[in-house]
DNA sequence: TAACATACAGACAGTTTGTATGTAAAGGCA
DNA sequence: TGCCTTTACATACAAACTGTCTGTATGTTA
């Protein structure tokens, strides 16, 4: 079976992210061993330090995927028609559906700051979900709010979110988290 | 120089405990050797491994130590003849100065969670800060707040004021960032 | 088809972690 | 005070892991 250089690569990365979230959602990044992830993969070490320059790479390459998953899911629904509030709720709802897929909450919540640091994760959050938030948040507001009250709130509400999703991934209610969510957000503009 | 067992443990644990927060920040946890650690505290990995069970239950110590810091700090505030609502913005005003403390948000947010695993830090932060946010927000909300909302509330201001405390830490205007959680408080109270 | 580049495979060296064994100092007891 | 046990280390050791380096086979290009 005569495959393309072009084909081969990307098979062999896509074992190999596939098989590295498995195993670092499982055991964790500092605990997952790159023997282990290759053998998942069905490749060699060679092959991983072929196509990454380290173990922390290949985590990057899993969180780059998975930041990016969440962003299609939350701009994939449909908010035509919808008022500032609803958009900024429907976003909210859509994004705790998005970190409901397992692990995702421990790649990008619990490992990568850690792993990457904060500046990294910040940066593949501010591709990702924040600039969608702080649209949401500025459209809800007016132009009352000042640009960096807009950022504070963006920046809080957003911790507020992920740590909702963490608590909804472990048994919590969501429709609790997800009110709450509306009266703060109501709260704001009842001033 | 004959001290008793007492003191040379407590001496040696302490000064490991000192050696390992500072390299813990410096570098990471990951990023850190037991060799480093215990050249910086002038002893050996010997009196290392007879002290903790291993290189986490280390960090588990440097963060307790920590938690228990941050803690103190808050609790100490006077209260007195305070509102709720000052009460609360008294105990995040707190909350900011006792994370700006050099080294602790890195280790208290971003290593912890992933070094020691989400049940761990919720732990230590069940112990610490977070009742005394939950009695505050109490206290705020009256009884109108059923407890799954004032779980959901407190679970999420909490997450709201750790990433307000790393914005603050990485240059961003506290003021602004404790004007927008009088803002959020505030418009829970307004329903 | 010859030359080159790419995609691996396997061996290797340097670290690192935890353990196991040995030693000296402290503490309890006759 | 002398003896015995326990505690507090120090050092050597084995296993595992990461990143690199060298070699080979397969695709690509001139």
């Amino acid at each position: 079976m005569a495959r393309s250089n072009k084909e081969r690569t990307e098979a062999t990365r896509l074992a190999l992210i596939e098989a590295a979230r498995r195993l670092f959602v499982e055991k964790g990044y500092a605990e997952t061993a790159t023997p282990d992830i290759v053998a998942e993969a069905g490749v060699t070490r060679g092959a991983l330090y072929h196509h990454f320059e380290d173990k922390k790479a290949l985590f990057r390459a899993v969180l780059e995927r998975e930041g990016e998953a969440v962003a299609v899911h939350i701009e994939g629904v449909a908010l035509k028609g919808a008022s500032p509030r609803q958009a900024l709720l429907l976003g909210a709802s859509a994004y705790f559906d998005a970190m409901a897929i397992a692990g995702r909450t421990r790649l990008l919540l619990l490992e990568a700051p850690a792993v990457l640091g904060l500046e990294s994760v910040v940066a593949i959050d501010r591709e990702n979900t924040e600039s969608t938030l702080k649209t949401g948040l500025s459209n809800f507001l007016g132009a009352a709010a000042g640009a960096a009250t807009l950022q504070a709130l963006t920046d809080m509400l957003s911790a507020a979110f992920d740590r909702a999703a963490i608590a909804i991934e472990t048994g919590a209610d969501r429709a609790i988290y997800e009110k709450a969510i509306a009266g703060l957000l109501d709260g704001l503009v009842r001033a």
